[in-house]
DNA sequence: GACAACTGGATAGTCATCCTACCCAGTACG
DNA sequence: CGTACTGGGTAGGATGACTATCCAGTTGTC
């Protein structure tokens, strides 16, 4: 298959394939002369996995590279591919020594005291978890603070709940059958699942609206 | 409160307060003259809103201007807010109409005739939820489905459950001692809780896979 | 074997987003 | 009075993701 091949049959612009060969988004085709070589189904599959993680998934290039490394060179333990699937290539790989000292003292980071105060309390060994997803985490209770939200534990209670169920579930469905099948299904399952969480969330927020507002007037009417 | 002062209190540099004041993203201060003007805790308040949307909620500016617009300009009904709400400012806001047509009928479509059979059959109706949200599932639906990665009905259904449970709890925690307070709730929390949705939801493999995996060794082992 | 069409490889240009720097005349105040 | 600061405006820069163009080599066709 020609790089003009390629194109039409994954829709991508030849351009781009140029593009994202010389990122290392896509290995290099058999080459059968200096100005020549020859591209398989493996491409195809790889450009259309690269453009579902961009497109719809919102992730830069460089974090489908770190994720593509990831599939090709997998790690050595069942644990050790979660962490990094779940955030490569994102902001915030700080040194993690710095969170276990700080614990509730530092005022400039409540959000992160309260992640090592929940996992206690729901009782999680903070060990078994990356800290850079405590951080993560952390981060956003801080934002939902700082923009004036208020969200009580036991709404964050109901979160794990849900959450850590689906989460369950989903580890295991994990295929055993063979590594590269597990390190797929986690690499791209992770954050490719997520948009399509996030819009089933919002369609349940329209199903419990329309039940219990239906045909209700206005929040102000509602109140009064 | 003069400019400066609202940069030191809000963080913000001044040259870019300026320009989110030129983008509409932060409304004028009090003019007291032809160049001075001052600015008031509401100034501070909406700083800290717009940097926590742009940074832990990884938004444009332009979709913080519309969530920005929907709390200066609430719509009438509670179930209007929830739709602009979540994908305000996103991409793809095409027609509906369109979707009620292809019914799937369309070969390229299949993320979209899937949401419309899995709304059938978990009996909702499709007029209550936005196309918007529809479309939003649609595409992430495909992208999984283009990236090589397989979903059942049965771990859709799973989310579907966990998801609105959830939903459900968020929209029966809505305030409605007030119209302002009940928009902040959502027009904020639908999206501002979406980064620690899927935080927790990380840490759940995490303590997941380390219940399951603890000390094992690789896939490639543990298959065998 | 002439020749247009295509190839890989490289360089440079485009477009959008999000700031950041600078300039300017007009206050504020010690 | 002088210095610092203000609002307002324009221009510039950084980043990310392409896109266009050029070029020498290759392929298929007549």
């Amino acid at each position: 298959m020609r790089i003009s091949e390629l194109s039409g049959s994954s829709g991508v612009p030849v351009a781009t394939i140029k593009f994202y060969l010389r990122l290392g988004l896509l290995h290099d085709g058999r080459h059968t002369s200096a100005t020549q070589a020859s591209y398989d189904d493996s491409h195809v599959d790889r450009l259309k996995m690269v453009r579902a993680l961009v497109g719809v998934g919102g992730m830069s290039l460089a974090r489908v590279k770190s994720i593509i490394a990831v599939i090709e060179n997998p790690p050595q333990t069942m644990h050790e591919l979660l962490g990094p699937a779940s955030l490569m290539g994102r902001p915030g790989d700080v040194d993690c020594d710095a969170l276990d000292v700080l614990d509730e003292t530092d005022p400039e980071a409540t959000g992160h005291a309260r992640v090592h105060r929940l996992l206690r309390e729901w009782g999680w060994d903070p060990a078994e978890s990356f800290c850079s997803t405590h951080i993560e985490m952390g981060d956003a209770l801080d934002a939902i603070e700082d923009s004036g939200f208020a969200l009580s534990d036991l709404a964050l209670g109901d979160y794990r709940d849900h959450l850590t169920a689906l989460a369950a579930k989903e580890v295991a469905r994990t295929p055993t059958t063979s590594s590269e099948a597990a390190v797929r299904y986690v690499a791209l399952g992770v954050p490719l699942v997520e948009p399509l969480l996030l819009a089933i969330r919002r369609l349940g927020h329209q199903h419990a609206s329309a039940a219990i507002f239906s045909g209700s007037a206005a929040p102000e009417q509602a109140a009064r």
